[in-house]
DNA sequence: TAGTTGCG
DNA sequence: GGGC
């Protein structure tokens, strides 16, 4: 049904270890690229999900669209490098000559959510996107490559990895909810979502 | 128009 | 979780 070629689940991807060591990771990176609410383009209506992002470019929603830029909208400074381990991880299950560009952190706190979209913004649909969660688990839903195709939803644990590819690239997928307290990685709780994508076909 | 990373 |  919508067994899409190049859909991957990789539970445990991260052990508790390595989960606690890019969470300390965040930390740091966080105060140089602090979380913030983006809106959507047009309406202005806010995101319910908080995001910033590390690499050369990050992802963004304002008023004018979605677009990948170079430095944060708030700060107006580079994205901070992305961590060691995610750069691992996509070596590991990305399968891509080159390295990602992007990786939007998302921060979801109990009660967001993230509408059924497609990954589209990027230039080069023949690199996968690499998603690992941390924090409480969410209830991820996922589609064809046409919106109004059959759903299916899984719940995504703190420590797994997701690995959209090949004709799952471009499936339309979302986050219905959050379940709070199912994980004590992060102390007030939530989820983070990170996602490494590549941008650009270039160098 | 078609589409909507949101809303209901 | 479907549909606008």
């Amino acid at each position: 049904m919508n067994n899409l070629e190049g859909f991957k689940l990789a539970p445990g991807f991260l052990e508790r270890r390595a989960q606690e060591q890019l969470v300390e990771d965040l930390r740091a990176l966080l105060k140089e690229a602090p979380f913030y609410t983006p809106v959507m383009p047009r309406s202005g209506k806010p995101f319910s999900v908080r995001m910033t992002n590390c690499g050369t470019l990050g992802w963004v929603s304002d008023r004018d669209g979605y677009r990948y830029q170079p430095t944060h909208p708030e700060t107006g400074r580079p994205w901070p490098p992305i961590p060691q381990v995610l750069l691992a991880a996509w070596g590991e299950l990305g399968g891509y000559s080159k390295p990602p560009e992007a990786c939007l952190i998302n921060f979801y706190a109990s009660g967001t959510r993230m509408g059924l979209h497609q990954d589209r913004d990027e230039e080069d649909f023949a690199a996968p996107v690499v998603s690992l969660s941390l924090g409480d688990e969410a209830v991820f839903r996922i589609g064809g490559q046409s919106r109004k195709d059959p759903t299916r939803s899984l719940r995504l644990k703190s420590g797994d990895a997701l690995v959209l590819g090949g004709e799952a690239r471009l499936a339309f997928h979302g986050v219905d909810r959050i379940i709070a307290g199912t994980s004590t990685l992060l102390p007030k709780g939530g989820r983070i979502n990170l996602t490494l994508r590549r941008v650009t076909k270039g160098e």
